[in-house]
DNA sequence: AGTTTGACTGGAG
DNA sequence: CCTCCAGCCAAAC
């Protein structure tokens, strides 16, 4: 992967994941495939953890597939839930109901 | 330069 | 829902 592709990947990701409507939440893989690397959910999660220290992304907006959020980041919980997003009992997002469809604000 | 790890995913048990 | 396994790519060791 070219230094470009890497620069374009991340930009990609960041206009996604900064796109993300409040109250709702999206999962790695899925941001990857917006970007155009489907395959790249792995780096997605590099990229959030990277920006997350320079930018004021939403990144608290993004799960993995389970739901779950990120790991020694317990103040998202509060963040989400105080966007809307509602919780299971164990503590994960209900990605049921608040999984984002880029569709819908796409129109 | 080879091995391990990680803010991942999907399938199987 | 949880754990384990295999596939994946880049960064850290």
């Amino acid at each position: 992967m070219d230094e470009s592709e890497k620069e374009e990947f991340e930009t990609a990701v960041c206009e996604i994941v900064a796109a993300i409507p409040k109250g709702k939440v999206s999962s790695y893989g899925e941001i990857a495939r917006l970007a155009g690397y489907s395959h790249y959910h792995r780096m997605v999660g590099r990229i959030l953890h990277g920006v997350s220290r320079s930018m004021g992304l939403p990144c608290h907006r993004v799960v993995n597939s389970r739901g779950r959020l990120m790991p020694g980041w317990i103040a998202q919980r509060e963040l989400l839930r105080d966007e809307g997003v509602t919780f299971k009992a164990n503590g994960f997002v209900d990605i049921g109901k608040h999984d984002w469809n880029p569709m819908e604000t796409a129109e």
